[in-house]
RNA sequence: GGCCCUAUCGUCUAACGGUUAGGACAUCGCCUUCUCAAGGCGGUAAUCUGAGUUCGAUUCUCAGUAGGGUCACCA
């Protein structure tokens, strides 16, 4: 059987990584199966649609180059592939249910059915709903039909028996009784599915062989059973479902990621200026690991070597600094001309396209304020004016930035002269009385030198250094640092030496 | 609270009854070095607790504890 595997967000929100991940793992079982993956639009809810989010999901689990085999805008044998757009498809499931006992028409108020939970709730009952309408004569059915009363249909849930199946993600086989499993509703009294019937139906008909999902489904499984079961779907013929346990965010200790916070939203690393291939190979390592515990792992190897074996059962922590080494791991294997192109990419692609909201939103974090965001992004603009000239800056700081926006902070001294630089740091204290001496020392040395900063030599620079320690009875590298914040700022720096034959002789004698 | 799930270094994990409990990130130390990195070498650091099964439990069972998910005409 060919192995079929789905996402299927709904249009209520932007994707965060977790979306991500679910989508890397159906989509990597599927390839390496030569099977397919698809894209279905889950928008039921209407109430809660946020236009743009569609669009915006998908973007962004293409850039991370996870293409669908169907979808809503590639079709496929099985379209639409955007609910809303199935309704009568979902009205013949329905009716089935309720043909054959599966389902029951509920004509309960919403009212009801809020007091009804306020009076469970304040005498400490369960929250459930009490099965009012489950066993309506035929007659009041007729009559509340005739009287084109409002309904809903609800799953019926047998009494004393068990739900069972086995999940196969966390390998767990997790029996229900099913007096502990609600009338879920799985019709809307607008004709309009939830998510239960919509979902479960659609991946039946759409031949779908694996459904992969947050572990908030878990709970729910049962009335999808039922679904299956009302259907009449033999359990042999069911797509296999499992759960991934949720992505804990450590800054809030606990807990999964916060839907507010930008940086887990699906572009927010990217537009940090992290490497696709550094996210996506993070993010296969948070719940599943391969036996030999491997980490590093292109798209291509990961869809040859990921296996259900293993996936893992409890919640990880998003660990930034391992993001960090991963990054900086691949930024470090790049060569210096895909660095540079990656770099201008992401300049052109991602920075300068995103809006200032979103960048702030993503960015603040990082103990940089707005008013810092917004001359950074306008540095980026001029950084990508003269490839040759950036490509020779971002040679001196490829090794140690962890991202590109890091690199384009630690290449920004080359375009700006520091203002306000601190001369008390520690790093100087010990040179702090000649301070005077020791810079004008330096700017004879640098006006010694040639004009054409390609004729200067490693050797020749440094001996001059060298020589104005022994003058000043200091320390030489006092007396590099001394030079390092005059031009950079501070004292932490790109090499010397080749940063200053970038600046060229006279902008450096400037700053001194 | 009911139901369900989870539990190995700080973090992600390996060990599918017998290991000096392994690796990676982080951290610490040393080397390299004009700073910061990167790189090399080395160190600290874990089986939640209590019973049981067994010659032997990280591993199997039960209980406790702690954490998570869910209890909508949302997905």
């Amino acid at each position: 059987m060919t192995i079929r595997t789905r996402i299927a967000p709904s249009p209520t929100g932007y994707g965060h990584l977790g979306l991500l991940r679910t989508a890397l793992y159906c989509y990597a079982l599927a390839k390496k199966n030569n099977g397919q993956f698809i894209w279905r639009n889950e928008d039921t809810d209407q109430e809660r649609f946020v236009p743009g989010t569609l669009e915006f999901n998908m973007k962004w689990i293409k850039e991370f180059g996870l293409n669908w085999d169907e979808g809503p805008d590639v079709g496929g044998p099985y379209a639409p592939y955007t609910q809303t757009e199935r309704t009568d498809i979902y009205k013949e499931a329905y009716e089935k249910l309720i043909s054959n006992g599966s389902a029951y028409r509920c004509f309960c108020t919403k009212e009801r059915l809020d007091e009804l939970r306020q009076i469970q709730t304040m005498s400490k009952q369960q929250t459930r709903y009490d099965g009012l309408c489950r066993n309506l004569t035929q007659e009041e059915i007729d009559k509340n039909l005739a009287e084109n009363k409002p309904f809903t249909v609800r799953i019926k849930v047998p009494k004393d028996t068990k739900i069972e199946f086995d999940d196969i993600i966390t390998h767990n086989h997790i029996v229900w009784n099913s007096n502990e499993v609600d009338d879920y509703i799985i019709v809307k009294s607008n004709g309009i599915p939830t998510y239960h019937l919509a979902a479960m139906y659609d991946d039946i008909i759409m031949k779908i062989t694996y459904i992969f999902r947050g572990t908030e489904w878990l709970s729910s499984t049962p009335v999808h059973i039922l679904i299956f079961d009302g259907l009449g779907i033999k359990p042999e013929d069911r797509p296999l479902i499992g759960h991934f346990p949720v992505i804990l965010d450590p800054a809030t200790p606990g807990k999964k990621f916060s839907k507010r916070n930008n940086s887990f939203r699906i572009n927010g690393l990217v537009i940090r200026g992290y490497l696709k291939s550094a996210i996506l190979n993070y993010i296969m390592l948070l719940g599943w690991a391969p036996k030999d515990n491997r980490e590093l792992f292109t798209l291509e190897e990961f869809i040859q070597i990921f296996d259900l074996a293993g996936t893992q059962k409890s919640n990880p922590n998003w660990d930034a600094k391992k993001m960090d080494w991963f990054n900086g791991h691949y930024s470090r294997s790049l060569t210096l001309d895909q660095y540079t192109e990656e770099f201008i990419n992401w300049i052109e692609k991602y920075l300068t396209t995103t809006s200032t909201e979103e960048i702030n939103e993503v960015l603040i974090s990082e103990n940089i304020d707005a008013d810092k965001v917004k001359k950074l992004i306008n540095l980026s603009k001029k950084v990508i004016a003269d490839k040759s000239i950036l490509k020779s800056q971002l040679a001196l700081v490829q090794e140690r930035a962890i991202s590109f926006w890091e690199a384009l902070q630690q290449i920004e001294f080359f375009y700006n002269k520091p203002d306000n630089i601190d001369w008390s740091i520690k790093q100087l204290k010990s040179v702090q009385e000649q301070l005077q001496i020791i810079k004008s020392k330096i700017s004879e040395l640098m006006s010694s030198m040639d004009s054409d900063t390609s004729k200067w030599t490693h050797e020749e620079w440094e001996a001059g250094m060298r020589k104005i320690a022994e003058e000043t009875n200091s320390k030489a590298g006092d007396i590099f640092m001394v030079l390092r914040v005059a031009v950079v700022g501070g004292p932490f720096s790109p090499p010397l030496f080749e940063s200053l034959q970038i600046l060229g002789k006279e902008e450096v004698l400037s700053r001194i």
